[in-house]
DNA sequence: ACATATTGTTGCGTATGACAACTACCGCCA
DNA sequence: TGGCGGTAGTTGTCATACGCAACAATATGT
């Protein structure tokens, strides 16, 4: 902001970032579509499944908080899941508001197949690298998640009502 | 695959590459749920007006190819930019088949002031960066893009069914 | 014990997207 | 030139996805 020169650079920049990571975004969306129908679940069941599968005794509200949604969303999702016998709810013991979702052996297995297909081709795609390369584009795409993830929780969850 | 030592790395990382993805995915999708309320265009609309001010002239077929949409759907999209006066649909006077999408002086303004406050966001993201890490973190989610943009082509959208 | 806060569910409206059927138009070719 | 297959777009229909608001059930603090 300070000197002028970097500046048009640094918006061009940006504008570049907006436009791959936009164009990411609706490939990997439609990806995930066309990947849906060869599976038992719909796209969204494969993320909160997945999220079941790896923190055992999930609430609702957590499973909202993982994926960005809203906990009525996140509600419905888990009883799509439980109709699919993939997940089971119980009652936490400590607090009988709160519900802990487990997945089922089914769940597990279906979880772990989608897991298995999934990776063989993202190492297909950073077969060609080495160790080095790779580590640096995880940890690149890590930190843009957390760094929109910091922006989003900043803002509250409305950017335009909260000033 | 040939020798066994690096194999559970590559899968490691292929692993994490999917979770970091997947992660930016969502707060992605978070994002821009949330920022559609900031404007009069909701979140594929803004994406659909944006391939339309980029590539004047755009046919229906043009745009769900760019959005990785059905045709149907970019057709309806289209309609919802007409409705809103952003868009104007024209025939193409060499093949009475084709529509040419165009945007309005409203339109244009209208995707301007988002590309710029999204731009404004990216720019506050990167400022940290030299310039050269920049365009490698550029460079590397285009290519992102890119790789999966080709892998989806050659199961010509349809995964499982297609042998 | 009661007011307040939190967890989850449900009603309802909207957005998003695919598939299939249909219309309109193009180009080819007999 | 008149039909025929192919292509562009539109529309009907359906399913999924998601948020907001209202509500019930439970927990907690005073």
């Amino acid at each position: 902001m300070t000197t002028t020169a970097t500046v048009p650079s640094l918006t061009r920049d940006a504008e570049r970032l907006n436009d791959a990571l936009g164009e990411l975004l609706r490939v990997v969306q439609f990806r995930d579509r066309d990947r849906a129908c060869c599976y038992d679940v719909s796209v969204s069941q494969c993320y909160a499944l997945k999220s079941v599968v790896e923190a055992e005794g999930l609430s609702v509200n957590d499973l909202a908080a993982a994926l960005f949604l809203d906990k009525s969303t996140a509600s419905r999702i888990a009883n799509s899941l439980v109709d699919k016998r993939y997940v089971a709810r119980t009652r936490d013991p400590e607090d009988g508001r709160v519900v802990q979702l487990v997945a089922t052996p089914a769940g597990a297995a279906m979880s772990a197949r989608i897991e298995a297909d999934t990776t063989g081709e993202y190492a297909e795609l950073l077969e060609g690298f080495g160790p080095e390369v790779r580590t640096a584009l995880i940890e690149l795409v890590g930190w843009l998640g957390r760094r929109f993830a910091a922006g989003v929780e900043v803002s509250g969850g409305s950017c335009c009502v909260v000033k």
